[in-house]
This record gives structure tokens, sequence and C-alpha cells, in this order.
DNA sequence: TTTGTCCATGTGAACGTGAACATCGATCGG
DNA sequence: CCGATCGATGTTCACGTTCACATGGACAAA
């Protein structure tokens, strides 16, 4: 329970301009940091205010100037490291520009969950819109439903009019293949993220770029859902070939499910197999061994975002071809490759 | 860059009405499902409504009504699980009654970042407020701010007007000692949150009370701060002294940061030294060894703060002190105590 | 028939704010 | 010294919706 000392309503910009004796419209003007206010009926209104903590009224501001200082973000997070920063993130670069968040979380990637997700936030009067669920079917979604408000993604699909931030992920997963082609791996095998990810094909083409580039051997990718139990799953079935000397995780979590897997199979972590993973959440150098993986600067991707997003409702449009390219960082999940002992 | 087809504004409810032969008020009605309408008017009106892609204007909406149909989230999360996932459900549940959500992010703890994040969520006109920032700091801020909507929070300090969320956490960390004490464990550390959360205040109370009543010696907390990489640094200092056969960690995160120092140390978890952790992070039974944590449903969290808040916001309160119990997940990286090979 | 009640709908006002335009005095250039 | 300009402030209106109340017709009870 909350207190209730509310007495009649809240106070308005008129109940101010009485107490400081000037019309509502300087009251107005003092809120909206007009010039040409002297400075001591600014003062005197600035006191009004104060005494009658006043608030002004969002709802009478925006019905008006038809702005809501409000934008929406559409994200899939089940409480994953990458996402959550970045939400995090978008938050306070939101906030420091006055601008207000409303999320909405997908529950599942279902065309209906979508659909309602979106329905809710274009509801709402949102002055543009971010999407951090960059699953191809929400694109469609999008495409399809005639959004009236500039968005912004994080990765771009091709078709569609709008601005998306360019993170290298292809980039960065050829580094990461790269690191394990240099370590003289020629059996490499990709653990990717769901299908309709965008980030999981763009990684995937990474992968698939360093291989084919290094003329290897190609192994069909493996389709997961980013978590580590899939992971864990996946090197248990991986072990039943052993044809490969080396596995590229499509995030960390996948990564860790894998050597897991390898652990428990008696199989040594960089010795027999190596493992690099995408990401760097917190615990990637943590876990046993270290994880070799690809760094992501997920607070600077919320920032750029709302950046990118403010400039086009503002129609100052904001230079955001500059690309963020995730490093490399190499740690003890890696190292030189050894014959393979599978049956191929 | 958007498309903007947008010719004049968007269409209001009297465009709708002109269209549909009727007047303001009556679409105003179908809108609000109000009864004594005829079925071939309210079908006619929402054939102009679809014809014409009326969207009801929010902000008009709240200023006539006062009630914004918002609710307002503070967290504190730099993309860890726990919040992050609570705050997924928090989304999810107030979407599905209506409600959006407005999160203000705490970048940093200091008293002026909490009121700052406080002043702008309260500017917005918000019907209600989730805390899901539980440090002590922001329920003086809070007290002093004279909160004029109904709040919940995770804990209850005790002092304060308002609805809190009964998780025992006490409990918990007590289930998670008493299993140490099981397995013979008596010289038990304990790597706490850091002081000012109400967390980290709970789960060290359990700890203690269960080391109190087994009549153990109590070895002073270590005050962390819930990140992995200080875990390491504690298991660090920790082997320096040796005094110990288990330590009970206040999260996941420090639990695998402290498992990490002491296989750096080439001591065995649980062999030498069991770990236990507290949230059950998807990642604890990945890691090596397995985690023995305590398991947290934040999903659930998430969902009772939705519904106790919205039950005060609709002047219904609803029965909250079920509490919600944490349980006990045992896994490998516990086990029976050995002898303290240290100095003490 | 008359009166009252209920249903379906309409009319006018109000919510709190900002934009456009109006006003009034002071200052300035010639 | 007078019109022009400018600075400081006031007046009126519109934004899109819901609320309170009004209207008119159908139907039942008296």
């Amino acid at each position: 329970m909350s207190p209730e000392p509310q007495k009649g309503r809240a106070p308005s910009i008129r109940d101010v301009a009485r107490l400081a004796g000037v019309s509502h419209q300087t009251v107005s003007r003092v809120l909206n940091g007009h010039e040409s206010i002297r400075d001591e009926t600014r003062q005197r209104v600035r006191e009004a205010m104060e005494a009658l903590k006043y608030r002004p009224n969002r709802a009478a501001r925006a019905l008006v100037t038809s702005r809501s200082r409000t934008i929406g973000v559409l994200s899939a997070t089940h409480g994953e490291y990458g996402p959550s920063s970045s939400i995090a993130a978008i938050e306070d670069a939101a906030r420091d520009q006055g601008y207000y968040v409303n999320t909405a979380n997908l529950a599942s990637s279902s065309p209906g969950a979508i659909i309602e997700a979106l329905k809710h936030l274009l509801l709402q009067d949102i002055e543009g819109l971010i999407v951090m669920a960059p699953q191809v079917r929400v694109f469609d979604v999008l495409a399809g439903m005639a959004i009236d408000v500039p968005y912004v993604s994080l990765q771009s699909t091709g078709h569609g009019d709008h601005r998306a931030l360019a993170i290298d992920q292809i980039a960065g997963a050829r580094a990461a293949t790269q690191h394990l082609i240099d370590l003289g791996h020629e059996e490499i095998v990709h653990v990717a993220g769901p299908q309709d990810w965008i980030e999981a094909e763009a990684r995937m083409r990474g992968f698939l770029d360093a291989v084919i580039d290094a003329d290897l051997r190609t192994h069909p990718p493996i389709l997961g859902d980013w978590s580590a139990d899939f992971g864990y799953f996946a090197g248990k079935e991986l072990l039943r070939y052993r044809d490969f000397t080396a596995v590229f995780a499509g995030n960390d979590l996948m990564a860790v499910g894998l050597m897991h897997a390898f652990r428990d199979a008696g199989v040594d972590v960089p010795g027999e197999i190596s493992v690099v993973g995408f990401d760097d959440i917190p615990l990637a150098q943590h876990v046993w061994p270290p994880l070799t993986t690809v760094h992501q600067e997920f607070g600077e991707v919320g920032r750029r975002a709302v950046a990118l997003l403010l400039g086009e409702v503002r129609g100052t449009p904001v230079d955001g071809d500059e690309e963020i390219v995730p490093s490399l960082v190499t740690r003890a999940s890696s190292g030189p490759a050894h014959a393979v002992v599978g049956r191929y």
C-alpha cells in the first residue's frame, strides 16, 4: 500500500500561473526553457512550481505536441547477457535524451506472438522503434504491418526500409574461424544459432566464408537454440563421429555446453578438441578451460541504436555506417590441431 | 529511414464517426466495449475504423481519464540473468493486462543516479512502480521522495509503506548452508553480495542463522560485488589462509569465479573445498564442476510483482503473502568435508 | 390514452498543455 | 520626436478522448 495524500486533482499549469501571478503561457515558457522571460519572473514561477509540487502532465503535452517522447523496444530475451545488456544501455541512452522506453518482450517467436507484441507497442504512440529481436520472421511481420514510425534494427535483412546498425558479425565469426585455421585445424564444425535469427545466419556465413577460403572440408552446421543445454546435447552427438578437431559455437552458452559434453566424455579441450564461442559473456574467462570467444560491445550497440533512432525521429539522420567490429579474445579453450581420430 | 505515408494528421474518433454516420460518442462506446450498442451499429463503426486505419490516441485518453496504463520499473541490471529474466516476465505479465512498462535502469548506485532515474519515472505518469533494484539506498530515496503511486519491491525493508514480494531468501541461504553442514563442513566462509543490497543481506542472514544454530565458528563474510571477477579475486585471497572447507557464495557468478581461483591453485572442488552458489543460472549445471546452488524462479517473481502491483493500482489488493521459497539444487561442486589443512 | 422506464444514441463540456497571434511598453535609428 | 522593432507577456484556440447529461422512440403498466 502506498500513501495517498492526494486531495483533489494534481496542480496544473494554471494553478502555478495563478500563484505566480502570471499567465499559464508564461509558466509553459518557463517549463520549456523559452528565452524571453525575465529572470525575476522565471524565478517566481519556479518557486510557485516548487510550492505546489507541480509536475507537468505528459499526456496533455503529448496530446498537443503529438510527441510522446517514448520509444519502443521489441526484444526477445530470456535473461541472456547480450540482449539484456544492450537493453540496459538503450534505457540509459534514451533517458539521457529525455526519452522513455517501452519494452515488449517476445515470449515465443510465433508470428502470432510477434504481431501481438508489435501491435501492443504501436498502439502506444511511440516515436520510434528499436528491434532487438532480429529474427527473420519479425521483419516479415514488420514489413507486412506498414509501420509508420522510424525503426532501427540490429542487422539489415537487405529488404525493408529502415536503418540497421552495422555490426560486423560476419567479420567476427570469420576471425574466430580463421583463428582455428591458423592453429592448424582442418576439420571444424559450427554449432549455429536458430536458423531464423539474423545473427545466427551472419555468424554462419562468416564461418563458411573462412572455411571455403581456406579450402577446407565443409561440415554441415548444426542448428541449435543458443542454450547451454543444447550445446551439451550437440556435444554428445558430435562425439559419436569425432570427425573434427575444433568447434566454433554460435554463442558462448552453447560453447560451454559443448565443453561440458566433451569433459563428460573424457575428451580434452583444447588438447583434443578446440572450442571457440561468441559474445564474451562475463563467465567466459572463468569457466574451464577459459573460453576463446568473440567479444561484443553490447552496451555500445544499445547506445548506437538509440543515437541512430533519435536521429531519424528528429529528422537529422546520424551517420551510422561506422561498423562495430567485434574482436577475438584468445583464451585457453583453443589450441593447436591434432590428428583427427574419428572414423572419417 | 522509414516510410512516411502520413498525409494530414491521424484519423480521430470523429473521422470514424462521420464515416460510420454516428456520433463520436458512439464510436467511443464501441471502442470501450459498452453494452447498449446495436450489433449493426457496432459493425458499421468497426468497419469505418478498419477503413481509416484508426488507432486510438493514448495521450488523449490518458488526459481525460488520468490513467496512463503504464507501470514503471526501476532496475539495476547489467545483463545479469536474474533481474533480466524477472523484467522480461514483468513485461509479459503487464502486457497481458494491457499495461505498458517503462523501465529505468540504474547505471550506478549513487544517490544522485537513483534520484535521477526515479524522477524520470515519476515525471512520466505511471500508475505504479516496481522496484527491482533492492538496494537499501533506493528505499531511503523512495521514502524521502513521498512517492504518490503504489509500489512493490522485492523485499521489505521493514520500514516504508508498500507491498513487498515475499521471497524467502533467508530460507534459501539457510538451506544452502545447512546442506554444507550436513556434509560435515564446520568451517564455512560466505562470500556475500554488496552490503547495501537487501538480497545480499538476507542471504547473509540465512547463512549466519544456519552457522550459529549449528554452533560453528563464524567466519567474517567477505563483501563482494556479485561479479565473477570478484569471486576469482576473493578465491585467491581466501587460499592464503585456507582455514575453511566450504564456501557459500551469494550468487552463482561469484561461485564460478571462486572455483576458477581454486582450480588455478590446484585445489580440488569438491575434494578439498566445496562451493555452493545462489540463483541457478543456466550455466550452473554446465561449468566444472556443476554447481550446487539455490534455484530461484525469476519469472514467477516478475509475474507476482505485476499481480501485486496491479491489485494495488485497481484498489483490489491481491494476497501476496504466499512466500516464494527457493529450492536447493545439489550438484557436484559440494561434497563431504575433509580436514582443514590451513593454518588455523 | 397516459406515464414511466429502458434502450440506443447524441450533445456539450472538460482534461492540461503548447502554438499562433495579439498586446503593450521600451528602445532605437533617422 | 515618431514610426519601427523587439522583448516580455497575455489571450484564444485546438489537440482527441471520455464523462455527464439530454433526447427520442419503443414498450409495458396503469
